[in-house]
DNA sequence: TGACAAAGTGAACGGCTCTTCATAGATTAT
DNA sequence: ATAATCTATGAAGAGCCGTTCACTTTGTCA
């Protein structure tokens, strides 16, 4: 379909994405605020007027970034939600899937929670809204789960809304974990925890 | 016991409440690096010279608000867990009084979970270090509990830590929501869902 | 009342950071 | 080979912010 790009504009791409790569290590390492745009200059072997010539300005350079990863991890986690199954065995792959997915991509998922859990919170900046909308498709899907898995009368007849809030604080407080003290505990046995919290009762002797 | 203090050094202690109270007002909605010494004079009707008499600097400042706010309540939250009582109940207790304290205390909560549940995701400075140890004090009554309703077979033998973080991040996304939308849910239903979703199963139809 | 001390003031300083832009260098087209 | 166009550079501009300090005002006590 489209051309082949010129070797100018590859390359133009690629001076793109090594900067990208720079800015979410220090980004995700210093906080967005103690990095300044000749820290990134300096590790990516550029001088502070090229950032400015592939980007906006530093803001553009974080949205980028955060754009890219929220939009990753959503389309996965969609991928996931809408494959085939019982609602629970979905809501179990959801759960593998986003334990797997962070434990992967560390740096990039310290960035995603600094947006879509941090946020609203203190205002990062007017950064948030784009990639919150983004992420809020995935807190749809979930919550149509379990409103579907409730009409089956699989799950607990509990405001779905509500369900979503407190399967994503679970899930999320395990994956703080993860991110923190990657050697701790494996991503399987995160996600194992997640499920059985949630779904199986922690009581013993009936109520 | 102590005489009573001077007129002087009881104006000066108002004073500094006063600076603390609009500190903490532009801290929670503005955010630490955000909000400069110049807004918090200006609000406080002092000079930014008189800030200076009264706290040794900026972080000094913040310090004093978070290490108040996490002392009084590791308190509230240490005081409920050592009550008579099993330990079902006393956990109960726990999410109980967790709920109401933050949703009375909305601008401290912000402070509060921007340093506990956000230190160590992003350094927000070194300033997390004394908080977040008096915090920890919780964790680990938390998980005293925990180990005790094993021990007694009154709940499922899972790694009490796991279950410390796990009851955390759960009634943590529920006081988020209480502090984004604090007219959506009143605190008791919050404290209710989450005592159901990790005391009650959720999944119907066991297997 | 007058002198001493404490509290309050805010302009000025220095440091840091984002952003720009005139210049230099490289690549492509003629 | 030469002009034209695109890319890279980094010193300088401009603004913000924390902190200081010489000075003024207010309160205390003899």
């Amino acid at each position: 379909m489209a051309a082949q790009p010129t070797r100018r504009e590859r390359e133009r791409q690629q001076h793109r994405r090594e900067i990208l790569a720079v800015a979410l290590d220090l980004f995700s390492r210093k906080g967005f605020e103690k990095t300044a745009m000749a820290d990134i200059a300096e590790q990516a072997e550029f001088a502070v007027g090229t950032l400015y010539k592939l980007f906006e300005d530093k803001n553009a350079l974080y949205r980028a970034l955060i754009l890219d990863a929220v939009e990753r991890f959503t389309q996965a986690l969609t991928a996931v939600l809408t494959t085939p199954g019982s609602e629970l065995e979905r809501l179990a792959r959801y759960i593998e899937t986003k334990a797997t997915l962070f434990a992967q991509n560390i740096p990039t998922a310290r960035l995603y929670f600094a947006q879509t859990t941090g946020a609203g919170f203190l205002p990062t900046a007017g950064l948030d809204q784009e990639a919150r909308a983004i992420y809020e498709k995935v807190l749809s899907m979930l919550e149509a789960v379990f409103r579907s898995g409730i009409r089956k009368k699989l799950i607990a007849n509990i405001d779905p809304k509500m369900l979503v809030l407190g399967l994503e604080g679970l899930s999320n407080a395990f994956v703080f974990e993860l991110i923190e003290r990657p050697d701790d505990l494996p991503a399987e046995t995160m996600a194992d925890l997640s499920k059985t919290i949630f779904f199986e009762r922690i009581h013993l002797k009936g109520n």
